[in-house]
DNA sequence: TTAAATTCCTGTAAGC
DNA sequence: TGCTTACAGGAATTTA
């Protein structure tokens, strides 16, 4: 599922594609896919409109239109993003439909639907709370180890859940929960507030290295992530722990451990990780 | 206020 | 072989 490389990866190979375009117009297939405005508003809005960039924001795409309008798309689950020309055949599931002044389709589908799409200034997404409020970067240099203690220190719940919450840390999802904590030695199912700056440190470090080898390496494809050209990406041959209930750990040899935490399987070494 | 549980949704795979 | 069932999970919503 797209976490905070995938999404980095799409939107770096799309950015160069569609910066200085113009969304000619808009298709709906699946009209509710669309969280606001209403559909009908949302296509008379984005049609005729420059696309001035692209951004990412914790696991979420922001493309900069005109008059700081944004149109907002997160991925969910199985959500895709793809340039395709225009008589490429339709896939199943596609949802929307942008046919930009060089003919081509930037296509948005997602067989589970966990996905949306949203358009509105920033500002007023984040005010009427269409968009959440999303804790700090973890790959942005600015980001501290310091900072990362300050907002596990007062959380009376597990570190996997904290690293989870979008609100505390932006971007982090299953995959690379897991694999930071297993990177850092730390049990996924310890105390958040029990941390040591120490411990803190690692997890900041371990959190960096994760997240950038999956960017340098396009991605996780596990489940059915493609990008943003229907190619599969390169991490999940990487990957520590996550998918490998049962398998020996690649430090001790031990099996690895899957429990349930926050309502997410959870993988990780009994031996390793303290 | 915070945390945990529930819900949405469909493709896939395991089990009978 | 073909059917049923469990499972995958991001995040909004509901409950505790």
């Amino acid at each position: 599922m797209p976490e905070l490389p995938e999404v980095e990866t799409i939107v770096a190979d799309l950015r160069p594609h569609l910066t200085g375009r113009t969304i000619v117009r808009c298709e709906l297939l699946f009209p509710t896919i669309v969280r606001h405005p209403e559909p009908e508003d949302f296509i008379d809005s984005v049609a005729g409109m420059r696309i001035a960039g692209m951004r990412r924001r914790g696991k979420f795409i922001l493309v900069d239109l005109e008059n700081d309008l944004v149109l907002v798309v997160h991925l969910g689950m199985t959500g895709q993003l793809r340039l395709v020309d225009a008589d490429a055949p339709l896939a199943t599931h596609t949802h929307a439909i942008f046919t930009l002044d060089t003919g081509r389709h930037l296509r948005y589908r997602d067989p589970r639907r966990f996905g949306r799409l949203l358009l509105g200034t920033e500002e007023s997404l984040l005010a009427s709370k269409k968009m959440p409020r999303l804790g700090p970067e973890p790959i942005d240099p600015g980001f501290a180890a310091e900072e990362l203690y300050r907002r596990l220190r007062n959380r009376r719940t597990s570190l996997k859940a904290v690293l989870l919450d979008q609100g505390a840390i932006a971007g982090v999802g299953n995959i690379y929960a897991d694999e930071s904590l297993h990177r850092a030695r730390l049990r996924p199912d310890r105390l958040a507030g029990s941390l040591s700056r120490k411990s803190v440190q690692r997890l900041h470090e371990s959190l960096r290295v994760s997240l950038l080898m999956a960017i340098k390496n396009r991605g996780s494809s596990v489940d059915t992530y493609r990008d943003a050209w229907g190619e599969i990406g390169g991490q999940q041959e990487k990957l520590l722990v996550y998918g490998r209930a049962g398998e020996p750990c690649f430090t001790c040899g031990r099996p690895l451990a899957m429990i349930r935490i926050a309502g997410r399987s959870t993988v990780f070494c009994r031996r390793c990780q303290k």
